[in-house]
DNA sequence: CGCCATCTCCCCTGATTAGGGTAGGGCCCG
DNA sequence: CGGGCCCTACCCTAATCAGGGGAGATGGCG
C-alpha cells in the first residue's frame, strides 16, 4: 500500500503519457484538476467530464483512458453506480475514486467494485499526480486516513465474544438484545440507569462496537 | 378485568373481615395506607411491614393474610423476588402489587409470578380498597393504564411485516439492520439524513416499534 | 382534472445514547 | 497490605434519535 504523502519519486516522463480521464461535478475543482494534471508531461487528458453520463459519451470519441479519476458524490449516476459500468466497458482501466469525506461505507463499496485507489478531496494536487502514477505501477494509492480504515477492516472480526464479558455485563447485554432501553434495563436489573450506562460503555469496548445499532445489527446476523 | 375507577359498589361488610397485609417501604405512604385501610370495617390488618424481610417475620406471629398489598420498589429483597417466596409460603394468598411507575417490564414479571393485581402508587385510596375487595371476589384489579398495556401485550404480535413497506423504506430498513446510523444510511442511499429520518419514522409506524433497539432486537430474534 | 401515495427535505422539541471522567466499596491474590 | 478487578453510581458534553409538524415534486388513477 503506497503512501501518497511520501515525496513523488523523481521519474522520467514515460515514453507515452498516461491517458487520463477526469470526472468531477464541481466546476471549480474540475478546472483546478484539469489545469494541474493535464499540464503534466506524464499525462494525456483524454476526457474531462462533469458527470458519468458525459464521460460515457466522450469515451466514444477519444482514446481509451488508462486511469479514471472518479468523484463519488456525483449528481445523476453516482460514481459508485458507475464503477461496474466503467469496468465492464474498459476492463483494463484503473479507477481512482475520490470523495469529500472519509466515508468508510462508500470506500468499501468502491473497493469491492474494483476501484484501485481512494483519495480524499482535501488532498493536495501532487497527491493526485502521485496516485495516478502509483496506480499505473500497480500500486493502490490511498490517503493515510483511508489506509488505516482499510487495514482495520481486514483485521479479523473482533469476534463479538460474549465470553469476555463479566456477569453483570452479560445481564445488561441480554436486556439490550431484547430491545430494552437503558432505563428499562435498569428497572429489570434493579440498578441505577447510570450503572447500566457504565456497563454498556464497557460492553462496547469489549465487543468493539460503537453504537447500539452496530451491536444489535451484528446480533441480528447471528454474531453473538 | 374489573375497572377500579368505577365507584365502589355499596357492599355490606362481610361476615369476617378480610385479613390484609401491607408492605410498603415509604413510611409516609405506609402510614397513610394503614390509617385508611385498617379502619375499613371490611378489613383486618394482620401485618403492616416496611420490607419483605419484616413481613416474613411478622407472618409467624399473625393470622395468615388473605391479601397482600406489596410494593415492588423495595430496598432489600425486592417485591418481585418476594412474590414466589410468598406464594410458596401462603399458596392461597392474593397479592396485589404496586409501584410508582407504570413499569411494563416489572408488571409482566409480577403477573407471571402470580400477582393478582397491579396498582399504580398514584392511585387514590378508595382504589386500594376496591382492589382488595375485587381480588377477593376473584377479580384482577389493575389501574386503567396498566390494563391497556396488558391487553396490548396479548394482542397478536403486530407481525413486523416488511411487506407493508415501500421500496425506499425497505432500503432504509436494510441499512438499519446492518447497524448503520441515519447519516451513514443517508450516505449509502444518497439521500439527505432528514429523509432517512422521515423513512425511519414511517417504518416505526408501520412495524409498530418505538425505537431502534426494539426494531433490531426483534430482527435479532428472527422476527423479520 | 383533482386525489392520493410516494419520495424528498426541512422545522421543531425533548429524550436517549455515546464517550470521557471520577470514585467508593467489596473481594481476591500475591 | 497494596493492586487489580468488578460493581456500583455519578459528573459532564456532544451527538444521535424519536416523534410531531409542514411542504414541494413526482406519478398514477378514476
Amino acid at each position: 500500500m503506497t503512501d501518497l504523502l511520501a515525496p513523488t519519486p523523481p521519474l522520467a516522463a514515460p515514453a507515452t503519457p498516461i491517458r487520463l480521464a477526469l470526472v468531477e461535478d464541481d466546476a471549480r475543482l474540475r478546472a483546478l484538476l484539469k489545469e494541474y494534471l493535464c499540464h503534466q508531461p506524464e499525462f494525456n487528458c483524454v476526457v474531462v467530464a462533469g458527470s458519468v453520463e458525459e464521460l460515457l459519451d466522450e469515451l466514444e470519441l477519444s482514446l481509451p483512458p488508462q486511469v479514471i479519476l472518479l468523484d463519488i458524490g456525483l449528481p445523476g449516476m453516482s460514481g459508485l453506480d458507475a464503477l461496474p459500468v466503467l469496468k465492464k466497458r474498459l476492463p483494463e482501466v484503473e479507477i481512482i475514486v475520490q470523495t469529500v469525506f472519509d466515508d468508510v461505507d462508500r470506500l468499501y463499496q468502491a473497493l469491492r467494485t474494483g476501484a484501485s485507489g481512494y483519495l480524499l478531496k482535501s488532498s493536495p494536487l501532487p497527491e493526485y499526480k502521485a496516485a495516478v502514477l502509483d496506480v499505473m505501477r500497480g500500486g493502490a494509492p490511498m490517503s493515510r486516513a483511508v489506509a488505516r480504515k482499510v487495514l482495520a477492516h481486514f483485521t479479523p472480526v473482533p469476534s463479538l465474544d460474549a465470553a469476555a464479558l463479566t456477569d453483570r455485563e452479560r445481564d445488561v447485554l441480554n436486556c439490550l438484545v431484547e430491545g430494552l432501553g437503558e432505563k428499562q434495563a435498569a428497572a429489570r436489573l434493579t440498578m441505577a440507569p447510570s450503572t447500566v450506562h457504565t456497563h454498556v460503555k464497557n460492553i462496547y469496548k469489549k465487543l468493539q462496537v460503537g453504537s447500539r445499532g452496530e451491536l444489535l445489527g451484528r446480533a441480528a446476523r447471528g454474531e453473538l
